[in-house]
DNA sequence: ATTAAAACA
């Protein structure tokens, strides 16, 4: 069954706000005059819900009751047809009440259709579209707003001073307003909603952003309680995937309910390091959704709960896929959860059938109309013409196509193909040749017409009307190349443009002056990766350009790497980006690709779950006694393949953290609890246990979260200056963010000014840094319940006893990153080291890293975190290591005579010469320190580095001794020979001394 | 054969 609901409540407060400060363009209160009054800004512009603040008396009423009437015919207007399904099948209805409509699946399905009209709700709810900036930029609208008011003084004291005289015409309308509101059926019919869900476990709740289900839903279920008198047994908890939306919606709703957020108030949220908390009973808390993943450790029934909120499902994050396949068998546990789950439109089908068809109530989005042009019709009114292109990009494409695209990609990309010749056909007649032949140009090309973008830019601005233009790329490199070719032209130089780059890794994503509307005349052009589509809001854009390409991270089970490449966008992603250019007024959208293609895009990406490596995954799978890791990984929405759960589960094993039927060893315990993957909860183990675990905590910090690093645009070159200083010749891309994190620390202490000043020098994000401060003492807290220091505190000295020895922080490094290790060999003839690993052959070190240029290296070895493959395949963080640390702390050690040498070799591939006197000293202190880190792991405590009698702490510091001076007994290592075998280039390497 | 998508406990 599907129930559709339309809801005609004000959505845009937001926007209502905006434009009262607006005052510079379009139709704000400040300087409209009749504009206000005949109004049909008053659906789709301006003022929504509040009369202009100059009007008087009568006419105020007048308004109201004009306005009433505009709305009400919007609302008729607007749900005669309902939206639903996918690729835009109208279901229509024809009045208020039941229905039977069929849909896709007619001969299993009939849906019934519930309408309910809610218009007045805008009166007794004042919600407002949910935003997604950074809380600061709202410091910068209320100095706005100060400005606003001193520039016109007049307007404000008209209203300030105009005299008070009752007036009895208003007098009844307000009163009969407030009446109709209070008795409205409309209301009584938003109780049904709330029934719904109090008749059944699971209801799917779908719409469009911008239809205040985050917002309203919650507060119905609330309300509802609270006016039945039992409101002490409502405690609603609503997930969000992003952290800034947890913080924003809570926010927005507090406010809302004229309260604060948190305080013990009614609505609060809970994030990663960040909560404030409502009153236990009745009340909704907004968190994220690791936050419940991380509940169920203490209590796997959320018995407190009653009502599970899960927002924007659709978006299909790993983390909400697990908890719907939790929630789905926590229905069994606990018959009095509910379970509401909130989806947009697209595929929201797809989880009332994962719920046993639970019924699915429909909530129309009242965004503002967004006209769409195709490839096509951009090519028709620009009357582009692409240049010729030589042909060594369509090879490279043909070349690395095999390698990183999905096979269903392929055939999509054949019976585009074979489509094509029927699709120009179609075109003859509408477009002119001269566009047909333009777009098979541009067909045979792969990449983006950054020519075309250009091109476009320039049409908008000399024939559409002011609004601010945000352009969809996929990555730095066409960011970098839009904005060059902008700025190669003088227009776009003047003050009459202003225009920001924006990608995760540039500093302008903390920049207010992204957000804020520029002064009259100037236009704003955003060139933005995909990162303003969820993560980033700008309101005032009206212009979007789709480029059509979106990066994807993949995980190829059958070479077993992570695999990078700018793929087609889905549906939802188009949906999505056209959106933002309805925030504020009816806005345009252009996608760079055909119709065709159009036609032939996927509904959604794929989801991330099927994308990823799942070792963390399983990990919490088997802490939280979910079973079999392939049993309930199945039970998924979409499950990851047989294979990639497989690959997950042989490195758990091989990393000792799953013994072979499958249960979690003690190490795997610990490694559980952290919430970290794998690799970085065993250097944050073996940092606590070797006694460096500040600077370990930062290195596992930054490796779990992301580098505090920025890269201006333009800059990149200087930043790779910086960061090579700061590495301090350790040739070591974890030691350069520890000195990095070392001198933040140092100038935060000596004040605010120095901490800017050095930021600012170096290049660094202070919220970042911040972050990961605040996450090295959640590991820290973590390490010391589970026993392995004795303060929480990182910056303990008893825990800090090695932490200057930054050979032993590299030997900690391989021991929790092992065995991502990569052989360097010198190339004389080149500048340039070859680097190589045994699974992938030869491999490049990314031109990031402090070690891409390096070509003096002390070590043959590389220890690395991240690899991936894009254009090649690239190590993006690494560290060079000695041989003792990959001796000590990587794999089993065999010995054996090769070739007339007396060989020591970590799991038979890092091979070093050694003569088996010495090469068995070796291997019996490991096997000693391999015990003895057992025995910590079994009974964690933390090492008593004071006695030196006791037994720990004499391997411990035999181990470190020879780790910190090797060099003063052997002589550089040398690389004495390779030979390649199937599949592994290099096999052997071998220690000279 | 020189590069960077997002997010979370």
């Amino acid at each position: 069954y599907v129930i559709t609901a339309s809801y005609f409540w004000s959505n845009r407060d937001g926007s209502r706000e905006r434009w009262d400060r607006g005052g510079g363009g379009g139709r704000g209160s400040m300087r409209g005059h009749s504009s206000d009054y005949d109004h049909d800004g008053g659906a789709d512009g301006g003022q929504r819900d509040r009369p202009p603040p100059h009007l008087r008396g009568r006419e105020i009423g007048l308004w109201y009751a004009r306005y009433g009437a505009v709305r009400r015919k919007q609302a008729d207007r607007r749900s005669v047809w309902v939206m639903y399904g996918r690729k835009q099948r109208s279901s229509q209805i024809s009045e208020v009440g039941k229905h039977i409509v069929n849909t896709k699946n007619s001969s299993k399905l009939y849906h019934y259709i519930l309408t309910v009209y809610l218009s007045m709700l805008l009166c007794l709810f004042s919600y407002s579209q949910a935003k997604d900036e950074p809380p600061d930029m709202w410091d910068e609208d209320e100095q706005e707003e100060d400005k606003e008011k001193l520039r016109i003084p007049d307007k404000d004291a008209e209203f300030l001073l105009q005299e008070i005289v009752r007036d009895r015409s208003l007098d009844d309308y307000l009163k009969s307003d407030l009446e109709s509101k209070k008795s409205d059926m409309k209301y009584k019919e938003m109780l049904e909603l709330v029934e719904l869900i109090n008749s059944n476990r699971v209801l799917v709740v779908s719409g469009e952003t911008g239809c205040g289900k985050t917002t309203q839903v919650t507060q119905f279920i609330l309300d509802d309680y609270i006016n039945r008198g039992v409101g002490s047994t409502c405690r609603i908890v609503c997930t969000q995937p992003r952290r800034i939306s947890a913080i924003s919606v809570a926010e927005r709703v507090a406010a809302e309910r004229a309260e604060s957020v948190g305080n013990g108030n009614s609505c609060g949220y809970q994030i990663r390091l960040q909560s404030r908390l409502p009153r236990r009973q009745g009340s909704v808390l907004y968190c994220t959704t690791g936050i419940i993943l991380q509940w169920l450790r203490s209590d796997p029934l959320l018995s407190s709960i009653s009502h599970l909120v899960l927002d924007e499902i659709h978006e299909r994050n790993l983390q909400s896929d697990v908890l719907l396949i939790i929630v789905k068998d926590l229905l069994h546990m606990r018959d009095d959860l509910k379970v509401i789950l909130m989806s947009a439109t697209l595929n929201a089908e797809k989880f009332s059938q994962y719920f046993d068809n639970c019924p699915m109530i429909h909530i129309p989005g009242l965004t503002f109309p967004v006209k769409e042009f195709f490839l096509e019709d951009v090519v028709e009114m620009t009357r582009y013409q692409p240049q010729n292109r030589d042909r060594r990009s369509s090879w490279k494409r043909g070349f690395w196509q095999g390698h990183n695209s999905r096979p269903e990609k392929e055939v999509k990309e054949a019976e585009y193909r074979e489509m094509w010749p029927c699709f120009a056909r179609t075109l003859e007649g509408r477009y002119s040749h001269t566009t047909i032949e333009a777009l098979e140009k541009l067909d045979n090309d792969d990449k983006i017409d950054l020519e075309l973008i250009m091109a476009l830019i320039h049409h908008i601005v000399r024939e559409d009307e002011e609004g601010a233009i945000l352009v969809f790329l996929p990555g730095w490199d066409n960011i970098s190349s839009l904005n060059d070719l902008l700025m190669a032209q003088p227009m776009f130089r003047s003050d009459r443009f202003v225009i920001f780059p924006l990608h995760s890794l540039m500093p302008t994503v903390n920049q207010t002056q992204v957000f804020k509307k520029p002064p009259p005349g100037v236009r704003k052009i955003i060139i933005a990766t995909n990162i303003a589509e969820t993560s980033i809001t700008i309101d005032d854009v009206v212009y979007v350009i789709d480029g059509g390409k979106i990066k994807e991270t993949n995980f190829d089970t059958h070479n077993n790497i992570s695999t990078m490449a700018a793929e087609w966008v889905s549906l939802a992603n188009a949906k999505q980006r056209k959106g933002r250019a309805g925030r504020v007024r009816p806005g345009k959208c252009y996608h760079l690709y055909n119709n065709l293609r159009a036609s032939l895009l996927d509904d959604y990406q794929l989801p991330e779950i099927m994308r990823t490596p799942l070792e963390e995954l399983c990990l919490q799978i088997k802490i939280l006694k979910l079973g079999s890791i392939a049993r309930f990984l199945e039970k998924a929405l979409d499950p990851p393949t047989e294979k990639a759960v497989n690959l997950s589960i042989k490195n758990l094993t091989d990393l000792n953290a799953l013994d072979h039927a499958e249960n979690l060893t003690a190490l795997g315990i610990h490694l559980a609890r952290l919430p970290v993957e794998p690799h970085i909860g065993k250097l944050i183990l073996f940092g606590a246990l070797l006694g460096c675990l500040d600077p370990v905590l930062t290195i596992a910090a930054s490796l779990s979260f992301k580098d505090p690093f920025f890269i201006p645009l333009g800059k990149e070159k200087m930043a790779d200056m910086k960061r090579k200083v700061l590495s301090r010749n350790s040739k070591s891309d974890h030691l350069t963010i520890v000195n990095a994190f070392q001198g933040w620390e140092d100038a935060k202490q000596r004040g605010a000014r120095y901490e800017r000043e050095y930021c600012w020098d170096n290049f660094l994000s202070a919220n970042t840094l911040q972050m990961l401060h605040n996450m090295k003492g959640q590991f820290a807290e973590h390490l010391m319940h589970a026993g392995f220091v004795s303060s929480k505190d990182p910056k303990d000295p008893k825990s800090n006893v090695n932490s200057d020895n930054d050979k032993l922080i590299k030997a900690v490094i391989v021991a929790g990153l092992y065995p991502k290790v990569a052989m360097i060999r010198p190339c004389h003839s080149k500048k340039r080291v070859k680097v190589y690993t045994q699974a992938d052959g030869k491999v490049c070190i990314h031109p990031k890293s402090v070690n891409s240029e390096e070509t003096e290296f002390n070590y043959t070895w590389l220890i690395y975190h991240l690899k991936m493959r894009t254009t090649s395949i690239f190590l993006y963080d690494c560290t060079e290591v000695s041989p003792f640390s990959l001796l000590f702390f990587g794999g089993d050690i065999t010995i054996q005579r090769d070739e007339d040498q007396e060989t020591i070799a970590v799991d038979q591939w890092i091979v070093f010469r050694s003569p088996a006197r010495i090469a068995h000293l070796v291997k019996s202190l490991k096997k000693e320190l391999d015990s003895l880190l057992e025995e910590k792991i079994r009974n964690p405590a933390p090492v008593d580095w004071q006695n030196r009698q006791s037994k720990d702490c004499a391997v411990i510091t035999a181990i470190i001794d020879l780790i910190t001076t090797q060099e003063n007994y052997f002589p550089r290592s040398i690389l004495q020979r390779s030979y390649g075998e199937k599949g592994s280039y290099i096999r052997a390497l071998k220690l000279f001394y």
